[in-house]
RNA sequence: AGGACUAUAGCUCAGUUGGUUAGAGCGCUACCUUGACAUGGUAGAGGUCCCCAGUUCGAAUCUGGGUAGUCCUACCA
């Protein structure tokens, strides 16, 4: 073995071991686990919180695996619509070409083999992460299954008249031509303007001023409105102002949506180009004028002076013409919200068009429901609340896209308009009855690629088939997401899945926090400080890094700001950690918290870690290898005091990651482990160990019980440590096992180890308790005293009682190694004791004369600190004992508890001042 | 505007049903290449648990009110 731990020697060959041999797949057992990946987009690539999430499912998936459980992880990824035909748009456009120039069949081609380029990426990150999805099974939202079940699913839900077509007003995202959901558009304060215009009365007697942000929106004015107790314009309700620009005659309305504080308190209204507006058109029955097309420019609704105009443009225009009419009152600075595209960033238009939506509200009754009775259980529970509160305001969900990448809306219709909804144009015919000669053409647009992932827990495992698979392992156990998706997602996968299996898609949806970078901001693409986990993994120099994160950016002028503060965070680049140092700092700070900040000193620490179980492995078999290590469980075995304490410490430790892992607390968990691993197996155990195998007075059977016991907790600590850290555990489990009496092919499928109580060793933690107690004692006269590490010290104990005689005597060649002492023994009866500095552990007095090696004044020094310390420990308790409410309303149990912590203090204080005085007389 | 969350060591974070001398990792200081490991060992320093009030014998923990920050939802033209 290496002096050091190398990841990048073994990782990739382990993993394509797991995956040839077969070992992700469900291996039966009696009750299944489940987990279906949230699909990434498939042409894109993983990052920090991908790695993060999955790091989480692995290690759930690994642990119920060797638990026992039948378990599926379920891969695949998915067609994300808009982001997939906006890269491929952006390679044509490279090449001087539109997806019109190909058209429709042409360009789905060439996603698809874009796809088949690219979509290889995300699944080869997931493996090197270690993710142990079972590949054989992966699916793609867009493959023929699933489209299938995607098609079943808008049937029948349209023939239940749960989905319907309908004009109405929608996100329009001019730049994409298409329409987009309310999630999708983001809406971020801006700084622009208010326009006041003067809008003359149709009386000839004055003017109205309105206020607007949107001028251009005037053109498709219908009415003017105000509150209707607004007493200063009542008597103009019901009267008519002339539009400026268009000359149209609208009425003046009355409609309490109006606030009679802000502005003038006068609002144009334009039912077709903006929400409240829209409503206010249909409570009032007004006209409904579309003055954009597809690009948001002027169309010919408006005045022949503005068509063709872009929006911006025709802004411009109609302030300057109404400003020359003498109609612009005065333009004010004002703060708004601007609605803008997630994908493209451009301004979102609310445009009327023809569309699809799904009846939200109906779906949603049951779905809120089986959060209500517990059926689905958020973790952590807050996130409930989120869920319910949007559910209970449900919108109707716009499903159809305007786009080309994606399932094609199976609808036909005829020229008369008539819709027909089937699988195909046939069946469409047949079911119908519609003649050979009637012409019919199919909805241009294809689904809301949500739509097709609403379904992902059972259209992945083979839906509307009824198959074993769908039997087995759905609903699936637990969903592992972002709480930035429960709406986009979880609520539509809930209300899909309660819809057609009548169950739930998962028991449980365990909400994780978002990674952020080592200062708390969000990592983008456009703020440069995105991390590849990969990069983390493998390590990657500077340039390289730069390199990185500059190419094909949205923004070019970002470039030179990203690469300074690349260098500035990155001076050498970033080096390698390997996977399994990466994974366990993913669950260190998998708390209940809703950020992560990723901070790269903590991925050091754990790689140090790992650097730590391979050399205690080294350790253990330099000391077992080619011994008897009583690996059949035959011979005669003698176990010491810490091969009894350490075996109880593991029944702890394995209770402790059990209970993090059934509350989610992987932080907790990877708390756990980490110390036992170091600060009990490495920091003590290991130790304890050497006096025992170094000894050539020990018996053959106590070496072999410490040999045995060095090789066991070894082995199920690594079985404990796998589901965590995948590669360093197999790999130093190949060859510990045997030497351990386990045999099998791969510690991924061995049992998880199970709390054993029997294990369990009261006696023999407080023996050990007591012996580090000792140490630590003379450790720390050492340390501050500054006593040479090499020096060895004879030492003397004063006040034995009779557990502590027993002690020494079954500890002192342990205290002799590990403490290093000359000799070390108890004071006789009536021996005086030499000066010395002195520690205490409970009654017992450590004695280190002083003679030539100890510094009076330091070990005054020394002595005055522990005084101060103890004094004021006591204060607290005797305050505490004192207040007679105290005693008297306490249970008594605590009461009790002060009252002996009282009794320790003060004897401890006693003998420390007398000690001090001692010394002081010298 | 409504709601949620967060505030603990220099930094990143734990802290169970109120009772601990408030913990960990990193960083820091001193010493140490002893035969698993300097990606290490030993010892140590470091906290007004954001502020104020309340409940309680007792508050980092519960309640109310502030302050600061983050996020979500809805939005006023």
């Amino acid at each position: 073995m290496d002096k050091t731990f190398q990841p990048a020697a073994i990782e990739t060959r382990w993993y394509q071991e797991w995956e040839n041999r077969g070992y992700f797949q469900p291996q039966g057992g009696d009750q299944a686990y489940s987990i279906m990946i949230p699909p990434p987009n498939v042409t894109g690539s993983l990052h920090m919180g991908h790695g993060f999430q999955e790091a989480i499912m692995d290690a759930l998936i690994r642990y119920h695996r060797m638990s026992g459980f039948n378990t599926l992880w379920q891969p695949g990824t998915d067609h994300a619509g808009i982001a997939t035909q906006m890269v491929v748009e952006r390679q044509l456009e490279a090449e001087g070409l539109s997806r019109h120039d190909l058209g429709r069949e042409k360009f789905v081609e060439k996603i698809w083999e874009w796809k088949e380029q690219s979509g290889g990426n995300i699944t080869r990150q997931l493996r090197r992460l270690g993710a142990s999805l079972d590949w054989s099974r992966e699916r793609f939202t867009m493959d023929e299954g699933l489209s299938k079940a995607v098609q079943e699913v808008f049937i029948r839900l349209y023939e239940e008249g749960l989905i319907y077509r309908g004009q109405r007003l929608v996100n329009w995202d001019p730049a994409l031509h298409t329409a987009v959901s309310d999630l999708e558009v983001l809406s971020e304060e801006e700084q622009g303007h208010l326009w006041h215009f003067k809008y003359p009365l149709s009386s000839g007697e004055g003017h109205l001023i309105v206020a607007t942000t949107r001028p251009e929106t005037m053109l498709g004015d219908t009415a003017v409105a105000v509150h209707p107790e607004d007493e200063r314009y009542a008597h103009l309700v019901g009267q008519s102002i002339t539009l400026p620009l268009s000359g149209r005659e609208i009425p003046i309305i009355a409609d309490d949506y109006v606030d009679p504080e802000f502005g003038t308190g006068c609002v144009k209204i334009t039912p077709a180009h903006d929400f409240n507006d829209y409503e206010m058109g249909q409570r009032h029955g007004l006209e409904m004028i579309n003055i954009l097309d597809d690009n948001a420019a002027i169309n010919e609704q408006a005045p022949a002076a503005y068509v063709g105009l872009d929006r911006f443009e025709a802004r411009t225009r109609i302030v300057a013409d109404l400003e020359q009419l003498g109609l612009l009152d005065k333009i004010e600075p004002h703060t708004l919200k601007v609605p803008r595209g997630d994908r493209s960033g451009v301004v979102i238009e609310p445009y009327l068009t023809q569309q699809w939506y799904v009846d939200a509200k109906s779906l949603a009754g049951p779905a809120i429901e089986a959060v209500e009775n517990g059926d689905i259980q958020f973790v952590p529970k807050q996130w409930e609340n989120t869920y319910f509160s949007w559910m209970r305001d449900i919108q109707d969900w716009c499903i159809s896209r305007q786009l080309w990448w994606g399932h094609r809306i199976p609808a036909w219709y005829d020229d008369a308009g008539n819709i027909y909804v089937g699988k195909d144009e046939a069946q469409v015919r047949a079911q119908n009855k519609l003649p050979e000669s009637l012409t019919l053409r199919q909805d241009e647009d294809v689904l809301d690629t949500w739509f097709s992932s609403a379904l992902w827990t059972f259209s992945t495992l083979g839906w509307p088939d009824n198959t074993e698979e769908l039997a087995t392992f759905h609903p699936s156990s637990v969903l592992v997401t972002g709480f930035d998706i429960i709406f986009f997602w979880v609520a539509r996968m809930i209300m899909m899945t309660l819809h057609f299996r009548k169950e739930v898609p998962f028991h449980t949806v365990y909400v994780h926090g978002l990674v952020r970078d080592a200062e708390g901001q969000k990592m983008s693409k456009s703020k440069g400080n995105v991390l590849d986990p990969i990069d983390l993994i493998d390590g990657i120099d500077l340039e390289s890094l730069v390199d990185k994160r500059t190419a094909g950016m949205m923004q070019p002028q970002l470039a030179a700001k990203i690469e300074k503060a690349t260098r500035k965070h990155y001076p050498e680049g970033i080096n390698a950690y390997g996977t399994d140092a990466l994974r366990f700092t993913y669950y260190s700070l998998a708390s209940t918290g809703r950020d992560i900040r990723f901070d790269i000193g903590r991925i050091e620490g754990f790689r140090n870690f790992c650097n730590k179980i391979w050399n205690a492995a080294r350790y253990v078999l330099m000391n077992c290898e080619g011994q008897d290590c009583d690996a059949n469980g035959a011979g005669e075995v003698e176990l010491s005091l810490a091969d009894r304490w350490i075996i109880s410490e593991l029944q702890q430790t394995k209770a402790a990651v059990a209970k993090a892992m059934a509350s989610y607390r992987f932080d907790h968990a990877s708390q756990a482990l980490y110390e036992f691993v170091w600060n009990q197996y490495c920091d003590w155990y290991l130790e304890l160990s050497k006096p025992v195998l170094w000894d050539d007075e020990a018996s053959e059977a106590a070496k072999r019980g410490t040999r045995r016991t060095l090789i066991r907790v070894l082995e199920s600590t690594l079985r404990l440590l796998h589901p965590f850290m995948p590669y360093i555990t197999e790999e130093i489990w190949q060859t510990v096992a045997p030497l351990a009496g386990q045999s099998g092919a791969t510690i991924m499928l061995q049992p998880y180890p199970l709390y054993d109580d029997k294990g369990v060793d009261s006696a023999a933690n407080a023996d050990i308790e007591w012996l580090k107690g000792v140490i630590e004692g003379l450790r720390n006269i050492r340390g501050e005293m500054n006593i040479a590490p090499g020096k060895s010290l004879s030492v003397l104990l004063r006040n034995a009682g009779e557990s502590d005689k027993s002690r020494l005597e079954k500890n002192a060649a342990s205290l002799k190694k590990l403490a290093k002492l000359e000799s070390i023994r108890l004071l006789a009866d009536g021996e005086e004791a030499p000066i010395a500095a002195t520690a205490l552990v409970g009654e017992l007095e450590i004695l280190v004369p002083m003679a030539d090696l100890i510094d009076k004044n330091a070990e005054l020094q020394r002595l005055a600190k522990e005084v101060e310390k103890l004094e004021k420990e006591l204060q607290r308790i005797e305050g505490k004992l004192n207040n007679p409410a105290f005693v008297d309303k306490a249970p008594e149990a605590v009461v009790a508890k002060e009252r002996s912590k009282l009794q320790a203090q003060q004897q401890a204080l006693a003998k420390l001042r007398e000690q001090k005085q001692r010394i002081e007389l010298m």
